[in-house]
DNA sequence: CGAGATATTTACATCGTTGTAATCGTCATG
DNA sequence: CATGACGATTACAACGATGTAAATATCTCG
């Protein structure tokens, strides 16, 4: 490359970074050789370097559940925005693979992670390598000096089951719950159902709580199937994700209820899926633009200005419950 | 590292990769440096040394496509039992950034790239560099030389068709179709309905044959509602694939029409959602954890036995029709 | 015209890894 | 004991990009 245009290589390197003491004549003349030759940068060099790459790691439990593809074409599009590349990455919501993530192990040529745990502890972010740009999404594992894009999971929770109170719904079950144990997704969002019961002075049923192995269609499916089995059944379902719910609906039309005649169902993430199921799903929609926005824009600020010891930010972004059919709209 | 260890940089590197002449002992001590420092390979130094990372591209249109995502799991599962890490690229089936996967432009970091083309044209394979290992998947722009793997389309729509037929379907549209044109995905699985009527001594009419936009939720919703405005509106739809024929149902069930009872529904890809949706989706399945198989195996074998003048090998896996309720299953 | 300032270009070293070839040690054999 | 063979380790160079500093070219002004 650079003896083609006859010139150091430095002189090239001038050039692509837009150096400003770089003749007229010199830059031209080099532009000219490297739209000839197809040049193009060979990132493993510059990274070796500078330990940049420009590229930046997502790192979702899985891709096949559309609230994260979802996300992930989000967030590529503001990192193409800054002209950076994204390497999706999938930890299947291991703390294994989590930890690696946020180790950069598996992806140690990019520079920094945009990560969605569903495993981490609490002491795997106190033990991290804070030298690796980390931004934590929707799950945060600990309060602290760690970067954090979400919704408040309580509020949009109490938003949902509100929602379902006004509608005059009383026995409201939530599939994928969990009434103790850490403060993670599950937890936040049974805490916000419960806080609405107590609004409304509607008494808590344990009962109705249901946990789930997965946040897969198949889960809403069984849960849904046991609720109904139940002495008073449920006159709502509020399912911690909308692939619960979808299955939900699944199996409350082989139970022979009818949505929203018999009792009304909602989801969480708005997925494309919602508007086209039948009946439609009412779902919490958080604002997805705006959390890959924050995220890659919180994690590119690390990654252009280090500095181990800045203390972690923490940004809510806005949520709505969207009413469609399955619960009257 | 090395000097940790006490050891030269190249006894390191013997060891990590395994070298026969290293003594038991150095062995040991290296071994426990890498332990005690957590020390991990730099991808990047090697790539520059070796022009290998081990890891491999894979690029789809789009991951919010159930089809794609879910094929991506089986081949990082794939790629992961051969110890490679996958970079998931995503294209938007937009030629100019097929055409950069093609070069390894975007993802130069990889020794490989899978790809899943859209608008690819055979002038663009024609023209590529061959020293970089790729696979095709799904649509092939071109016979030839490049190595491809997929389904046979016609014969999958032929049976889907005949499938239709069998249960005493004679208007049959299709939606995403295409009668003239590059022998694209659309081309071959309209060439298969078309043989599959032939056979069935049914007329073919060429306004039943719809085509798209994209093969979107949407995009199924609008041709099925537009197809239901017919003055003989069909008592089929052949749906290129289940995104767009879970738009349709719901398109149908907002036009009162009722499946299987009215009209059949057949969508192509068996995602997850088909399970679930209310009525359940008839689908043709193809066998995706054999597609990411092969397609990594032949990736593979190209990136470990360079060889541009390698002849392009050719896989078809199977498909089969899965009859679920949106057709009497 | 010459000195100093400024603009442009380049030489050199380095990032981490590893192929090649050289070095150093050890051991067996004649 | 000398020699050769082989095992273990390392020196060196190179992959490509770029920061630093030095070299070279050009310009300005007295």
């Amino acid at each position: 490359m650079a003896e083609y245009a006859g010139v150091s290589p430095k002189t090239v390197s001038n050039v692509i970074n837009d150096y400003e003491h770089v003749s007229e004549r010199t830059r031209t003349v080099v532009r000219e050789a490297i739209d000839a030759l197809g040049y193009r940068v060979n990132i493993a060099g510059r990274q070796l370097r500078q330990g940049r790459t420009g590229m930046i790691t997502l790192a979702v439990p899985e891709l096949d559940v559309a609230y994260f593809s979802e996300l992930a074409k989000h967030v590529m599009a503001e990192a193409d925005r800054a002209g950076r590349t994204v390497l999706l990455h999938q930890t299947g919501g291991e703390r294994g693979r989590e930890l690696a993530a946020l180790h950069g192990f598996d992806t140690q040529f990019s520079d920094g992670v945009i990560l969605s745990p569903l495993s981490l502890l609490p002491r795997d972010l106190a033990t991290r390598d804070r030298r690796l740009p980390v931004v934590l999404l929707g799950e945060r594992p600990a309060e602290g000096d760690t970067d954090h894009v979400g919704i408040d999971n309580v509020a949009a929770a109490r938003d949902a089951t509100a929602h379902l109170l006004a509608r005059g719904r009383r026995r409201i079950a939530v599939i994928g719950g969990a009434v103790r144990g850490r403060q993670g997704t599950d937890r936040l969002r049974t805490d916000g159902y419960r806080q609405a019961l107590r609004d409304a002075r509607v008494p808590f049923d344990p009962r109705l709580v249901v946990p789930v192995e997965a946040f897969h269609w198949r889960d809403g499916a069984r849960a849904a199937s046991r609720l109904m089995d139940l002495g008073t059944p449920p006159d709502a379902l509020l399912c911690l994700n909308d692939h619960m719910a979808l299955g939900a609906l699944r199996a409350l039309h082989e139970a022979g209820r009818s949505v929203p005649g018999d009792l009304d169902v909602v989801g969480f993430d708005d997925i494309e899926a919602t508007r086209f199921s039948v009946p439609s799903l009412t779902t919490v929609a958080p604002d997805k633009p705006r959390i890959a926005r924050e995220a890659v824009a919180l994690l590119l600020h690390r990654v252009d200005a280090p500095d181990a010891t800045a203390p972690g930010r923490d940004e809510v972004v806005g949520h709505r419950v969207v009413v469609r059919e399955s619960s009257g709209g």
